[in-house]
DNA sequence: CTAATGATGTGACGTAAATCACTGTAGGGC
DNA sequence: GCCCTACAGTGATTTACGTCACATCATTAG
């Protein structure tokens, strides 16, 4: 099961915390990384655990979310192939904030956080790249507080799809279509609500005639009515 | 209105940011910087403003909010004196995701985005600390996302009161005492609500015994109920 | 083919939250 | 003293949300 070090040094490569650094230093990291397999569904760490170092996610979708005692989750993050995890506490000491569980089959690269650090300080430009990950992921924590405080799940809802015809949808006669690549459950979850209302708003969006649902696909008929639904959103 | 320089610099070396460093380091550094005084109220900087900079809060209090369009807001951080404000954006670029006020009279000092970033290239360890720090804004609001998801208003509200309880407050014969800092207003925004919901659970938990409101000092008569009241929270 | 499993759609319901509208109160300025 | 203004308290009402219950539909295992 042990991968090559070249396969794991590629792997680096890619990531935008390490890219620009040469042959040899990538080398260094790589002998230190320790890949290995998620299943689906399978927990990577857990709010409250004593953070052991980094991850680097090679393949598959990681999700970062928080559980409430009653069940519910709220997402706060998914990341894909070629993005680091957990970056943070490997600077300030303390626990994971929150849990990760791999979304569908994953590779994870491990870097432990005596090495992580040690790395940092021979190489100070991976700390300011570094930063610039942990600004976009304070950024992302911001974005979800504002839509926490001031909108609706509607609201949230009309964004989510907005966003997913953006990225993955494609044109048709009808309209913009896509397909919803995961269950109600967990599209409530982040969007911060529970499946019903998922159900339930998709519902009344397809009866007021802004897109309609085929099974597990979405065709959006009349984008600038979503558009006007988030902007109405404050 | 100048203020010294030797000023400046004491400013500087109590900051958890420059802790370390010589005193010719910060002379550098104070050289660069701008002290600049702020009303009660006034704006520092405003979500969406492009990021000139970074503060240093010299005195006073600052706070980070967002605010929707209906004229609520969520605060997202208190920030006292000694205390930076607003490291990210210097590193990424973007704009401020939020806003950030005087909460009384301030003093604070600015260091250009371009002088800081050089400063840090010159003293990789000032990465590392930043670093920190913005990890532990990271976790604060990721907090916050929980509150804001898996809580009521009445925990809120409990967990705010008892962590002013902890902070300032003062045994007494007939409990734990301490006076509201702010206004309902205000403590409506930092717990993510509007003041009518302060003021009517202020009145359940006195109904209920386990405080009294005396003008505006709180007297805690039932510490345990009042944990109790956070834990069953979820 | 059938049973079992899991996800979805929806009605009914209870409740927390927000909004509106107003009264009461404390403090400051004149 | 008085008037203002700002803030606090509170009832009434509306709305969004979440929960429960259950029927439907699709998929898969056997």
């Amino acid at each position: 099961m042990s991968e090559s070090k070249a396969k794991r040094i590629e792997s680096l490569r890619s990531v935008p915390l390490f890219a620009g650094l040469t042959e040899p230093e990538l080398g260094l990291l790589a002998d230190r990384a320790l890949s290995r397999k998620y299943q689906p569904g399978e927990m990577i760490f857990s709010e409250g655990d004593a953070c052991e170092g980094l991850y680097v996610l090679q393949t598959g979708n990681v999700k970062i979310f928080n559980t409430s005692a009653s069940g519910r989750e709220q997402v706060l993050q998914i990341e894909r192939a070629g993005n680091s995890l957990a970056e943070l506490p490997v600077f300030d000491g303390g626990d994971y904030p929150a849990s990760a569980a791999a979304v569908d089959n994953c590779t994870l690269l491990f870097i432990s956080k005596k090495d992580f650090r040690a790395f940092c300080l021979e190489r100070p430009e991976v700390s300011l790249k570094v930063l610039k990950v942990v600004s976009a992921r304070l950024r992302n924590l911001v974005a979800i507080i504002e839509e926490l405080s001031f909108t609706t799940v509607r609201n949230r809802l009309a964004s989510w799809l907005l966003q997913e015809a953006r990225s993955r949808g494609q044109k048709s006669s009808r309209g913009i279509e896509f397909t919803l690549s995961v269950s109600n459950q967990e599209l409530a979850f982040q969007i911060g609500t529970v499946r019903e209302l998922v159900s339930r708003n998709l519902s009344y969006f397809q009866s007021e005639g802004m897109l309609r649902v085929e099974g597990r696909t979405v065709v959006i008929s009349n984008l600038a009515a979503l558009e006007a639904e988030i902007a109405a959103g404050k």
